[in-house]
DNA sequence: GTCATGGTTCAAAAAATATTGAAACTTAGA
DNA sequence: TCTAAGTTTCAATATTTTTTGAACCATGAC
């Protein structure tokens, strides 16, 4: 159902246009892009992470394109997905409108993010439907097993959601 | 990158032969195929689990095949998966050779299985391959920022590989 | 204001994943 | 052994997700 086996290599097909990634880079990113692919997170955005991640320095829009060998338009959404989760940061030369980018500080602490940001909206988005579903099956009057894991369900769910924000605060120091 | 948006009432084209899902338990399977995306478990399989799961009794093949209107193939593949996980059990009403299925106890454990199976072979597979990385690192010079990132990156790895059996031991009882 | 650099958008194409269903397999019972 | 119910397999198809790239937008330098 998961597991991106070993196409490693095979998405290494691409013109990178220039200075294509040394083998420590590259497996690296492969590294990303396995545990990415477990949290639903794309092969570009993950192999955009891993090149900032293993560079000593900021790199710009072009650099990150050029090496690893993508379309603009990628490098631009990765870009702004990396930012939208606060994995990255940019900061500017001066005199220059070119943005650099790198990794924030802690990679623990974009992990977290990341997970709060797709876990949380969906039992947000949960709590009210399984508050239906159970209101709907007593009224239908489900067998009482039936009944008794529904309310479990809407129980740990609710749960999960107080538990959250206290066990991941916003910005962990980690 | 995720949030399957709203398509809950799309995915209901199907052509549920007999018996199709009631309104709460149609909410329901929707509440599972949602959480399952996360986890990168197919919408067929996570309506399997939802049928069985509002169900007082345990289902057959047939049953389940009609109910959710899908294919013998997505049933047989689905149910494959969730006994592989552990997450379903079969009985057999005597003299009949057709199995029967139903959630197991916890669905807390289920779902501790499902991410153990998911996280911990690629955490083992990745050990390896940190280490060239890192080896690798080293014998190129790589800054020693970046080296630091990639020592701490593969003590992460080493760390969360231990700590899972730990945190979550193969039979929990929740 | 104009222009060129730097970046974004989004419809179309490509790639990956999920589902289907007909054929093949398995096995309990006659 | 033969049969048929029950299930699995897997190549073909459908669906979803990701990537591409050309057209478009924004802004700082002049």
């Amino acid at each position: 159902m998961k597991l991106p086996s070993e196409k490693a290599a095979s998405r290494r097909k691409k013109r990178a246009t220039f200075d294509p990634l040394s083998p420590y880079e590259l497996e690296l990113a492969d590294f990303f892009v396995r545990m990415a692919g477990i949290i639903g997170v794309s092969p570009s955005v993950a192999e955009i992470y891993a090149l900032l991640y293993a560079s000593p320095k900021a790199l710009s829009f072009d650099e990150i394109q050029g090496r690893l060998g993508i379309s603009k338009g990628s490098v631009s959404q990765g870009l702004k997905f990396l930012r939208g989760h606060e994995m990255i940061l940019s900061t500017k030369d001066k005199g220059s409108r070119r943005e650099k980018w790198q990794p924030t500080p802690s990679l623990a602490a974009s992990i977290v993010t990341l997970l709060r940001n797709q876990v949380v909206p969906a039992l947000e988005f949960s709590a009210p439907s399984l508050e239906r579903v159970l209101n709907q099956a007593e009224t239908v009057h489900a067998s009482p097993e039936v009944l008794e894991r529904l309310r479990k369900l809407k129980h740990w769910n609710s749960r999960a959601l107080e538990l959250f924000p206290l066990l991941f605060p916003s910005a962990p120091k980690a």
